[in-house]
DNA sequence: AACTTTCCGAACACCGTGTTCGGTTACGTG
DNA sequence: CACGTAACCGAACACGGTGTTCGGAAAGTT
């Protein structure tokens, strides 16, 4: 027996309305009303699926997770999963652009570096120098810190291009110039000046 | 005229109670309220300070930033403005902790964030290689997961040891190795194997 | 066509928000 | 010290969102 129709309906109309909505309104500013009425569907509908926004959301992210996956298996297209990740956010690029600022947006971002953080989980070997999981953890947030930067300050890139700087901001880091004066003490270099 | 005793410690009881509270739950089930009863203030003088409790988290972020431009000025302690962040976490350490997960650390985190973010953009200089506020974003992002990571997975260690990391992970970046499932495609390698 | 599952929508209790206002307290100044 | 002013209190209020319940209508399945 495969699923009721009726089900799947209602619930990629719950997942459409709530993308159409993070378009237009910072994410934590949506309410489940305004779901209902974007997605003409009932109050007590929603509950019998979702227990909340955030279920909602979390549920709705798992498109994403089997993008990646296939991405990786589908050697085919010659894309990596990274340069996949960079064109799949080039094809949403207003959905990213409504992320990136304010409150609403860390939070969803928070749960998409979840999802991220999980695939990578089951791809990447251990290594010597750094720990896993703070490797894991850098490697999501370099996508993350790309990605907003790429559509709030170049929105007009490429996803390729994006997609070399951030090889290059991952596997080279900042150059030791441009962090000086965090990385070192001040009062030094000032008496000289 | 100074400033009115009564408002300036109104203010600190807002402040030290938010603080309190995060330690013990979930920023965003934190409720007006909740602050009020903690910091023993009444419902109508909180309002006259602030607009709502985001506002009351922000405004109590100033603390950091004036901690981050004094780490610069006063080079006498020895310390780089990075170690003594690193140092100032460790003395909070259930405060980080608290933040570490969830939806609530989401959005303090990214308030503090845009703090260290906001003092960055007046002491970084220009660099060619990689364009300036990628830089930033990256250093601030690299900071946030390092101390996320050091707080959950290794919260024995020292500021110190924490900060060399942090160093290592930010200018010479993640391995070629470790990044590899990611970076490139799966076809050709598995075939191999 | 009969049976089952889902959907609807109105009604409900509950809780947090942000504002108002008159009365009280404590501060700073002269 | 005493006066005037500014801050604080707390109760009351309207408002809006949440999550649940339930009987009847509609759509799906076999």
């Amino acid at each position: 027996m495969a699923i009721d129709r009726r089900v799947a309906r209602t619930r990629t109309a719950l997942y459409d309305a709530l993308v159409r909505l993070i378009r237009v309104k910072d994410y934590d500013l949506i309410t489940v009303e305004d779901i209902l009425r974007e997605a003409d569907v009932g109050r007590s509908t929603f509950y019998a699926h979702f227990t909340s926004k955030d279920e909602l959301l979390a549920r709705s992210l798992e498109r994403l997770r089997t993008l990646l996956v296939k991405a990786r298996e589908d050697g085919e297209s010659g894309w990596s999963p990274s340069r996949a990740l960079f064109e799949h956010v080039a094809e949403f690029a207003d959905v990213q652009f409504a992320l990136a600022g304010g409150r609403g947006g860390a939070i969803v971002r928070e749960a998409v570096d979840e999802v991220i953080a999980g695939v990578l989980r089951q791809w990447l070997p251990q290594a010597d120098d750094i720990p896993r999981e703070l490797a894991i953890r850098q490697l999501v947030s370099t996508v993350n810190t790309t990605m907003r930067w790429w559509q709030e300050s170049r929105p007009g890139m490429s996803a390729a291009e994006a997609e070399v700087i951030f090889r290059r901001l991952l596997t080279n880091g900042l150059s030791g110039d441009i962090c000086r004066p965090f990385l070192e003490t001040a009062g030094v270099d000032r008496e000289q000046a």
